[in-house]
DNA sequence: TCAATAGAACTGACTGGTCAGTTTTATTGA
DNA sequence: TCAATAAAACTGACCAGTCAGTTCTATTGA
């Protein structure tokens, strides 16, 4: 093996190991084995352990904000476009739970600290909530929803994708989870008076 | 200062810094120093580094249930009872932001590892889930509530607090985030067809 | 076609700094 | 007096990062 596939491979492996562990409790030296790389050779791509670890944060939050993009620039039915993205955030997280793990715990780390690094993870976060705010927006001046507060709104909703799949232990399918937030976030659960 | 408040003390301290950098960028001389104690005084209480850190951890949690826990054992009304508790939550967090911070992350860590202080925390976390099901059960044999899935719920409605404490950026009063989160919990977005 | 050479890519043993945990000494106050 | 503690000094395991040496790949020209 050759190339750039080197880089892939240690990330990959990175993301693995710093989704299971603590930062500390990853060594390079064992990120290096995993990956069938010498050490040195992570150091030709990366700086250091701190920025092979955000190559690895953004490497899976950069896959995901592709995936949320809308294929087509058509708009449409602001149900059809929700259910679209919580399907888009299910499915992407079903197919990378070590990214789905890490990003959790990158989440957690995400009301303290500074940095170009956490800048930059906010930012990229800020893009989700916007492109999820914009529907509701669209929806709400139609008078489908009655949101009054879209920012909330749209992290509530982005985040019940971390609560069902933290929760669900694997039980549903990516159908079920994404109808089970759909209902919620649209119903509630309260029957009509 | 004499006695026990030391011990306070230390965990209070541990518990700001914990919550503001990684593990290993805690180190136990400035604990000490934070604490105004000796590093081998913090050492005659926790064996290691490790151990006071889930102490803290496990102090924060315990508090945060014993707040949880119906002050009557009578039956409440269930919504009156979920938004009692969504304020105990909310109250507790706003007051002990530290704590928030600090849970954040080890709630986004809660998927991976072992070992018995993982157990522990799963098993507090528990706790918590288990209340809130408990009403909502209520909630549906009385036909007030349309619950499918009540573990799945009590998990999204108490990870509901968790978003709306990071994303409203102090700008809400506890009693507007209780009244946001039991909105969209009860009700959803969606106006009525 | 294939030596010969250059240079890029890679390796892993080694090193130096760091820091958890321990021990020693000095201080307090009861 | 002495029990508890602070403060400081110490120790050694650990591990991120380095770099001298090696291997792989590309280029040249005979």
């Amino acid at each position: 093996m050759g190339k750039q596939n080197r880089k892939k491979q240690v990330i990959e492996e990175a993301a693995r190991l710093f989704s299971a562990k603590r930062f500390d409790e990853v060594l390079m030296d064992e990120i290096a084995q995993q990956a069938g790389v010498g050490k040195g050779t992570i150091y030709t791509y990366f700086t250091d352990k701190e920025e092979l670890y955000f190559a690895v944060v953004f490497d899976g939050i950069s896959r995901l904000n592709e995936q949320l993009q809308s294929p087509d620039d058509h708009l449409q039915d602001p149900v059809e476009e929700l259910r679209r993205m919580v399907h888009a955030i299910v499915s992407f997280f079903s197919l990378n739970r070590f990214f789905f793990r890490l990003m959790s715990k990158e989440d957690g780390r995400s009301e303290s600290g500074r940095g170009k690094n956490r800048k930059r993870w906010h930012d990229e976060r800020r893009i989700q909530l916007e492109a999820i705010e914009a529907v509701l927006h669209s929806g709400t001046q139609t008078g489908l929803f009655k949101g009054e507060n879209h920012k909330i709104e749209a992290a509530i909703l982005r985040d019940m994708v971390r609560s069902i799949m933290i929760h669900s232990g694997g039980e549903l399918s990516v159908d079920e989870m994404v109808d089970t937030i759909m209902r919620i976030f649209l119903h509630g659960i309260q029957t009509k008076a």
